[in-house]
RNA sequence: GCGGGCAUAGUUUAGUGGUAGAACUCCAGUCUUCCAAACUGGUCGUGUCGGUUCGAUUCCGACUGCCCGCACCA
């Protein structure tokens, strides 16, 4: 078996996907339409069974987690309150002759002013010079001399103390621009006026396109499940420390929506947020989630190897941040984000509140008191888990075809709980009535209990193949000692092309036990 | 957003200023026996818009999409 994560390209994933209806281009007849996707017969089937895997996993299957599903579009006052507004709609601004892309609120300018060295010279005004904003005086000075020497002036003095009358980037007029240096280039006039980069999408509710009925289609699920958190403890019968656990679509206008599926403009995410008590040890439970969340991974198919844990250091974090571990998967365009692991204390509660007006404090009948509870946030994103099943899946292998001679093979490996179907039943023979009546039969009980696919056309091998491309753990096969000698049928199995016979009559208690039901 | 490359059928591709060709896939059929078999037949294509031209898939322009870098990614 090759080791296909390091061979596979993206390129090669993306053709499977549309060969054999996982995901299309979103609008193809219309020419494509970027940073979407749309996910096709056999994709909804597989993005189907990772969210039931991870719903039964999280909610059914635990004590402590209950779930929720909110509305996409909420009152706008919660994109205030979580900081969105403000800081996702950043404005930014690009320099033409270097290529960089600065965050136009962190450029600041100072007006560089210049005499000749004698006294009593008069002042020149030459221009802005652009600096980050933690540059020290003395870079300062450097890209004012720098402006100095591209206007021609190199012989005339900086007046160090005029550098002082700094200004923000974004208060600067059209007509400065043109005389403004860049924090990295070497000529001046290259910036382009700063512009609002924003990652929300708007969108106005009522019929009325009036202003004041903006709205946003939410980036995040996670402020449905904080908009909710006092509707969950009046009525849920919940105690602290426990979760609510939300699944649904989320926006974002990203710049640049790149590598297939994995970042879109229209995406699906799976949070949790982890209520525990204000002192809580949440070093360790921070721990404990990470690895719950690994060995999630783990049960729907990703080699454990090939997830690697990646700790935000400290100096990156959101300021309300305590912690923040990401999960990496290796991606065929590189070792890239799966999902987080945020400790975010209580800064959406506390924010909500402030907002709303409304308290939102828990009272703990134990401690005798009350607060607001800090959070784990498991963040997954489903499309990027999708990718990482059809990636960690995804194998090629030879087989000997009818002469003997070795074929090329192209496999997902699935694991059964995440195959889109889990079965599939042919009749050896097309054309004999008995064979397909039987097969029929077959394929007919199989299916009131699991996805099962019916194939009769073509030769059998090309069968097996059509089933192997699409991650089918099993192939049944009815022949022609099944209708006239011992009632057995085929099972083949796709990992090792290995076929066994069973009686017709224990097929579903076979397909039941490897399926472990 | 910037720079570079690319765009012909579901896929991989050939070709031409004058009716677009192939292979595989797919569909139908023949076949009593298990790994894309063989044979017969069939469906499907020049990303969109505009310009030049008697005529454009081909030349030119714009747009869109995809790929690779850069930048961005609360």
């Amino acid at each position: 078996m090759l080791f296909m994560a390091e061979l596979l390209t993206m390129e090669t994933l993306v053709t499977l996907c549309k060969r054999r209806g996982f995901i299309f281009p979103s609008s193809e007849i219309y020419g494509g339409y970027a940073g979407f996707f749309d996910y096709g017969p056999l994709g909804v089937e597989l993005k189907n069974n990772i969210k039931r895997a991870w719903w039964q996993d999280f909610v059914h299957g635990r004590d402590d987690i209950v779930g929720l599903d909110s509305s996409i579009i909420m009152h706008p006052r919660t994109w205030e309150a979580s900081g969105h507004v403000a800081g996702f709609s950043d404005p930014m601004t690009d320099c033409r002759e270097t290529k960089k892309r600065y965050r136009a609120d962190q450029v600041f300018v100072a007006p560089v002013w210049a005499a000749e060295p004698v006294a009593g010279a008069e002042a020149q005004y030459l221009g802005l010079a652009a600096f980050m904003e933690d540059a020290s005086d003395l870079e300062i000075l450097k890209r004012a001399k720098t402006l100095r020497d591209s206007v021609g002036q190199k012989s005339l003095k900086i007046l160090e103390d005029k550098l002082a009358a700094r200004r923000e980037f974004t208060e600067v007029t059209e007509a400065e621009l043109a005389s403004i240096l860049g924090p990295d280039a070497t000529k001046i006039g290259t910036l382009t006026p700063a512009r609002q980069f924003k990652l929300m999408f708007e969108t106005h509710v009522g019929a009325l396109q009036d202003e004041s009925a903006v709205a946003y289609l939410r980036p995040e699920t996670a402020q449905g499940i904080f908009n909710n958190y006092k509707n969950v403890l009046d009525t849920g019968r919940v105690k602290v420390p426990f979760g609510i656990a939300q699944i649904g679509k989320a926006f974002r206008n990203e710049i640049t929506p790149r590598n297939f599926v994995f970042r879109c403009r229209e995406f699906e995410q799976m949070e949790i947020e982890y209520f525990i008590q204000p002192d809580a040890d949440w070093k360790a439970l921070h721990r404990q989630w990470i690895d719950t969340c690994i060995d999630w991974f783990v049960s729907i198919g990703l080699p454990r190897e090939s997830i690697k844990e990646d700790v935000h250091p400290q100096e990156k974090l959101a300021h309300y941040a305590k912690a923040c571990t990401d999960l990496s998967f290796s991606f065929p365009h590189g070792q890239q984000e799966l999902e987080g692991i945020a400790v975010r204390g209580n800064f959406d509660l506390t924010q909500h509140q402030q907002y709303s007006g409304k308290n939102l404090e828990y009272f703990d009948e134990e401690k005798k008191e009350k607060y607001l509870p800090h959070v784990i946030e498991p963040s997954f994103g489903v499309d990027r888990a999708f990718l990482a099943v059809l990636t960690a899946a995804y194998d090629e292998d030879e087989v000997p075809n009818d002469k003997g001679v070795a074929e090329k093979r192209v496999l997902l490996r699935f694991a059964p709980k995440v195959a889109p179907y889990k079965v599939a039943v042919f009749p050896l023979l097309k054309n004999k009535p008995e064979l397909v009546e039987k097969a029929q039969a077959i394929y007919k009980r199989l299916q009131k209990r699991w996805p099962a696919f019916w194939d009769a056309a073509g030769a059998i091998g090309r069968r097996y193949r059509r089933q192997d491309e699409i991650g089918t753990p099993w192939c049944i096969t009815v022949d022609f000692d099944t209708i006239e000698k011992d009632g057995c049928v085929t099972i083949r199995d796709r990992d090792t092309t290995k076929q066994v016979r069973i009686h017709e009559s224990e097929v579903v208690a076979w397909v039941a036990e490897k399926m472990g039901e």
